[in-house]
DNA sequence: GTGAAAGCGCTAACAT
DNA sequence: ATGTTAGCGCTTTCAC
């Protein structure tokens, strides 16, 4: 009666003896390495499948690679990241590495924990989606293992970076409006301090392209730009600043999707209809936006473009350590829904 | 001009020459394990922050653990997850323990290789989050390593449990209604073919749920389901076979948040109004309900509750693998907001 | 093409 | 309380 302790695993030296091999011969095999004959290949392969072995990625990885890759997400309730990540496993499918997450927590504290875990768990590669660390600390970490940087602006010689323009989907929003006849166009961003940060991250790109369009449009005179933060209440907030100007906007460009709810939020509190008193639009096309009940306009990222990008560059970078870093830029793209329309007559 | 390879790693061995001691005494403090004075731990622990030595988990798990707790997640999407996560997250902090996701894909192909994956990298233990795979494949997985199931029904010698009442959480929502006075309230559920999983599965509780509270009601005869799937589109065409009856009801109750915004979008494609014409509720309780756009009436599960109480016995299975296995069950509360009211008249 | 043997970084027995 | 030594399961020389 003895405690069901875990059953021995099945190592490659039962492979090899079941085999009547040696391990090498089996290590060969599950690599598809050079030197084994098509003959050593199938007796072992029948040996694994009839064992039912599975080589430990611990172990592996304490000689070669672990066959795994690292994806750290900022914020898993961010319903833009699941895109990049279905972009990455889809990449990757068919390939022997395996995906897994490191929840990040928007925190520099946070994203330090996790990627020393990765690395320490000895991942082959690493995807950074967005994260807030200083440069110095990426670059350390990618000089620990080979990394991609995603949607974060500005380069490195030590990582690859994936990114959408986040200035030009700015624009985009900007021009749409002022197709509809809006000028007083007001954006909400979110809150920088970090002088790295505020040139890296791409709300301060959004806000940038927004004023960029608008000095374009010959609209400078009409910039107006409230800082809160990419968070429903932040939106909530904005918008309360937006509508008590003296002259209020006609529209409001949200930095996020999020936001853009508590833009809705806001304005229905005020007795104010979309579009018809205030055009709404927001960032990120996330679920809400597609919600029929919702219908918010909003700008596409391409996702899982960005996410099998990502995963790409990883291989090649995986394989060739030494070789020159690259970066990816995508365009994003303009989904116009209900909540845009012409401004009040 | 060499490739700048990743440069060697500091190692135990480099610790314990630096500090002047053994590698195992270096290896009883990295564990707190008993037999080293205050002096060598304090010794070690310079020599550790002064070379900034991390062990690599890989090796350590070669010989012992590799503080790593997997959570497998059917399904990044559901914002219902996040809630577990962090319940988990926040029981394991302070501990060596690191959580790293596995992305689930909500088929039993993809679990089995998810779960593999994380046998395969040493995991001390597994959260599988609402899985679909039968109970013998979760019953093989949790004989390989400590294991807790969430989110599913059904018991196991092998491994223990964490679950809301599905059942009780669905007659939470049936009385809601009939006390608002609706007699005609229908239900839209998950198919579900699969025998094992017909029991098992929350979906199929809660359906059964619905139909026992009807009857305690005395409403038998009202028992009216629809049924799709857990999606918008699910929702929507369930939807559209409920406003078509003849007799049609005055309430629905979807089976999940995501089910009820495809009715809503149905009912205002017909032209009918919520909860004037029709009263809808939800289950999950998720970010759109909360929306006051959305507003929607419906079940919180305790999702912190139920990833604390995971971790909890996952750490207690860890301890001691050969204890009784434990089946905790949680109860759901009903949020009621503005989707929900009295019947027309 | 094949296999023996060394060793990756760590922990666990076993001395002392 | 401390150090020595033998592995853990795999990959990688380097013989043959």
């Amino acid at each position: 009666m003895e405690p069901p302790a875990a059953p021995r695993r099945v190592t490659i030296v039962d492979v090899a003896r079941h085999a009547n091999v040696s391990t090498t011969a089996v290590s060969k095999v599950l690599r598809n390495a050079y030197g084994a004959s098509p003959e050593m290949r199938a007796k072992v392969r029948r040996a694994i499948d009839e064992l039912g072995y599975r080589p430990l990625a611990a172990a592996r990885g304490l000689r070669g690679q672990t066959y795994t890759i690292g994806v750290m997400l900022p914020d898993i309730r961010n319903p833009f990241f699941p895109e990049i990540l279905d972009g990455v496993t889809g990449c990757l499918e068919g390939t022997d590495y395996q995906v897994l997450l490191g929840p990040g927590g928007n925190g520099e504290k946070e994203e330090v924990r996790v990627t020393d875990a990765m690395i320490d768990r000895g991942m082959d590669g690493l995807v950074l989606v967005a994260p807030v660390s200083p440069r110095d600390r990426l670059e350390h970490v990618a000089s620990a293992v080979p990394t991609v940087v995603v949607g974060r602006h500005g380069h490195s010689p030590v990582y690859d970076t994936v990114a959408d323009d986040d200035r030009a989907g700015a624009a985009l929003v900007v021009r749409h409006l002022a197709e509809l006849g809006h000028r007083r166009i007001a954006h909400i961003e979110h809150h920088e301090t970090d002088p790295t940060r505020a040139t890296e991250m791409p709300n301060a790109q959004r806000a940038d392209g927004y004023r960029r369009a608008m000095r374009d449009l010959g609209l400078d005179g009409e910039i107006d730009v409230v800082s809160t933060s990419y968070t429903q209440q932040g939106g909530y907030e904005g918008a309360k600043q937006l509508l008590a100007r003296p002259h209020r906007p006609t529209a409001v460009f949200a930095g996020a999707d999020i936001v853009a709810m508590g833009v809705l939020e806001a304005v229905a509190e005020a007795g104010l209809s979309v579009p018809g008193d205030l055009s709404v639009a927001g960032y990120d096309n996330t679920t809400f936006a597609a919600l029929g009940q919702i219908s918010l306009t909003s700008v596409d990222q391409a996702g899982q473009e960005i996410g099998r990008n990502a995963a790409r560059l990883l291989l090649e970078r995986i394989a060739d350590r030494g070789r020159r870093s690259v970066q990816v830029r995508l365009s994003p793209t303009l989904v116009a829904r209900r909540t845009t329309d012409r401004p009040p007559a």
